[in-house]
Parts: C-alpha cells; sequence; structure tokens
DNA sequence: CGGAATCCAATGGGATACTG
DNA sequence: CAGTATCCCATTGGATTCCG
C-alpha cells in the first residue's frame, strides 16, 4: 500500500497512478475490508472490538486489527482504551469519517441505480448462460 | 475478488462483509489499478493500447489487460477491435462508465478538502516527525 | 501493435494458538 | 476482553519472452 512514511496522502506524483487524483483517496477509504468496518461503525455506533468482530462477517481478528489500526492512524477512528479489568475498548468514527457519509451515500446511489446493469453486461459477456 | 461466475454484483448476502451495501460497487469499481485506467479513459477519451499504458504509470501490460478485460466484462469500458494489418484495438468509457463520474468529482472533492486532514492525523500518529 | 504464456517474488489474509 | 504471534497458503503483480 502507499503507507510509506515518506510520502504524503496528498503527495500524487510518485504514486504508480501518475495524473489519477483520486487514487490517494481510494488507497485511504477503500482498500480491503476497509468500508464494512467504516459502515458498521457509521451504523450502530460506538462498538467494542468483538462487536465489530460479530458484525463485519467473518473477519479474522488479526485482518480488523489492522484495519482499525490504519484507519485509527488515519485520523477516520477514533480508538478509546478504558484501562479497567478486564480491559474495555471502544471505537468510533471521528468527525473526519463521518465527512465521508454523504459519499457513501452517493455510491449506494450509484450501485442501487446500476448494479443490475454490471449483472446484465457480465451475463452478455459470458454467453448469457442464464435465459 | 467477488467475480465468481455463481454471483452476481447485487448479491450482498453471501459477500464477505454482511450488512455493508457498497461493498458490491467497491469491488467493481475501486479495486486495484480500475480507477487510473477509468480515469484516463475518461481523461483522454478514446484510445489504444499502448497510450494507456504510457498513461498509467508505469502499469505491465499484462496487468493492465486484466484490468481492462474485467472493466469491458462489467460493461463500463467498450472495446472496438479494427481488423486491420497491423490490428488496431480501441478503448472508450461507456454510458455505464460514465454515469460513475459524478461519483469521482464527489471524490476529488473530499480529497481537496480533507487529504491534509489525513495527512496530519498520521504525523500525530507516528509521533510527530516533522517539526 | 496488442496482447498471451510462463515463471517467480511479494504481499495479504486465513487459521490457530496464546497472553496481559 | 482485546488483542499478539506464528505459520502458511492463495492471490497479485512484476519481469520476461514470444506470437499473430
Amino acid at each position: 500500500m502507499g503507507d510509506n512514511a515518506t510520502r504524503t496522502a496528498s503527495d500524487t506524483t510518485t504514486d504508480p497512478e501518475i495524473a489519477c487524483p483520486i487514487s490517494p483517496v481510494v488507497d485511504i477509504v477503500f482498500s480491503r475490508w476497509t468500508t464494512p468496518v467504516l459502515w458498521t461503525l457509521h451504523a450502530h455506533g460506538r462498538q467494542r472490538f468483538v462487536e465489530l468482530q460479530r458484525r463485519v462477517s467473518r473477519i479474522t481478528p488479526k485482518v480488523l486489527t489492522q484495519r482499525l489500526r490504519q484507519l485509527e492512524r488515519d485520523g477516520l477512528v477514533v480508538r478509546t482504551y478504558h484501562p479497567e479489568v478486564p480491559p474495555r475498548v471502544e471505537y468510533e468514527i471521528s468527525e473526519l469519517g463521518r465527512s465521508l457519509a454523504p459519499l457513501f451515500a452517493h455510491l449506494s446511489e450509484w450501485a442501487a441505480g446500476n448494479l443490475d446493469k454490471v449483472d446484465r453486461a457480465r451475463r452478455e459477456y459470458d454467453g448469457d448462460p442464464a435465459r
């Protein structure tokens, strides 16, 4: 991924994709497992590690930890540690993370209107196995 | 990836991410190398294979072919073969592909306004090496 | 030109087990 | 509970070569 320490998120000139201004955002927001995690956090509010693990289908703790760390580092998620016994940790979307909501809404809108077209295109390309 | 022949693009129930309605779109539009290819096609219009290869930074012909095939299958890109000597092939965005433009605009808008915040968050998380 | 084929290296992610 | 530690496999992507 592009999270090299010597590069910034807004640096596009050295990316594997020159002349694609949205590549940096894609790396941050749409890398694997990030949208499900972000979405769950957005939909169910502040949650603990196990709740997230239960809700994000069959994600393993290892991968969930990785994604949460990345999201925390990027400032999209806030982690709160409560030093109790047993320890309690809560995750919630940050203000910056919440600012992605309209974008996600736009995305689901496009999905609602066009996903079936993608399906049709695929079937046609594959030789129309159905019907 | 999710392009299993037995599943449809609009099927969310069997995805690795239950309860994340935008996951299918993400798979289609934001899988690796697809946005640079799509963006280049959108920015420079109909192009040949080598032009794309030159413009999409240092993508290898193998990977470029894979992405183009997938985009063609999903109906986002149209491939036109001209049986000449030497053969000539042109790629262009489809109508469906063009319908993503507002989404991409939304994305660059978010990037313009928030990428620096991500950078700041990272620096803070990493211990503020700069300044 | 526009790829396909082959081989290979790196990475990511799954499974499992263990710990403070 | 909230992870960490290992091991391992599968997928991705790069490099190279070749072809119609």
